[in-house]
DNA sequence: TAAAATAGTTTAGCTAGGTAAATATATTTC
DNA sequence: GAAATATATTTACCTAGCTAAACTATTTTA
């Protein structure tokens, strides 16, 4: 397998398994955090506006918000749209927000520390031109 | 979320699925490839090696691994160490090889030729120091 | 050499991505 | 306005990663 992908793969995984341990305290996982910072970042939500913008497919969203649901993070309530399920964050998930937000801060800041800041801008870029 | 890890996440999820789309006409998936790629590159293998190198938990190994045994593309028989199962190519999946990884090649060529040798080099080297 | 520790694999169960197809509601078209 | 089409969500079922714990065989140690 060519290298950069290689190289991509691991990463990916590695920042992934490396969140999940940040979120642990936190009681939450990766794409759950996703889904709540999304949600955060733009007030109520349709299910629908969620997987549009996070580009995964539906069934991923719809099987993530009802976690999120059930685990308290987030109110469900039907739109005006009667097909269209609207989402907005929970008393708990607004208090919790800020510390939660803060420790993935910490350890994004920690996975980039040995990057300068113009190295982070060309990875970035080069990343982009890979499609 | 950083800017990198989002576009690092979005590149990842974006290779596998065009991975998979180029591997659908030889009815394999992503993960099954890297194991089979692995398991020629090396010859016989026994199961902790192919996850070491890999890089991947043992119990992820494992499943694919007899899902590539069902689906005839692996014959697996016990160690001298009887704790031990070594796996190796069936002579469909040696027959195969070369077809399927001209496939890949190409598809590989094809995701970075947007990138210069150069870029392609830094973008590895820039990867490789996040940890 | 019997007991304890280690190593290789598996099982169970979770998150997280995907596709294909079903369902329900809205919208468009004839 | 009824029929056809489109949109939002869900269901079912794959692959693919993970952890924790079990099981078996080997190696080490007291």
């Amino acid at each position: 397998m060519n290298p950069l992908f290689h190289e991509l793969f691991q990463k990916s995984r590695f920042l992934t398994n490396e969140i999940n341990l940040t979120l642990k305290k936190h009681n939450l996982y990766a794409s759950q955090w996703t889904v709540l910072f999304c949600i955060q970042k733009h007030g109520e939500m349709s299910l629908t506006q969620i997987w549009k913008y996070l580009n995964v497919e539906a069934p991923t969203i719809t099987r993530t918000v009802y976690r999120l649901v059930e685990l308290g993070w987030i109110d469900i309530r039907p739109g005006k749209d009667r097909r269209e399920k609207i989402v907005s964050l929970s008393e708990k998930a607004s208090q919790d927000f800020s510390t939660i937000k803060e420790s993935i801060l910490e350890f994004e800041d920690r996975m980039v520390e040995s990057l300068t800041k113009e190295e982070e801008t060309i990875l970035i870029e080069l990343l982009r031109k890979i499609k």
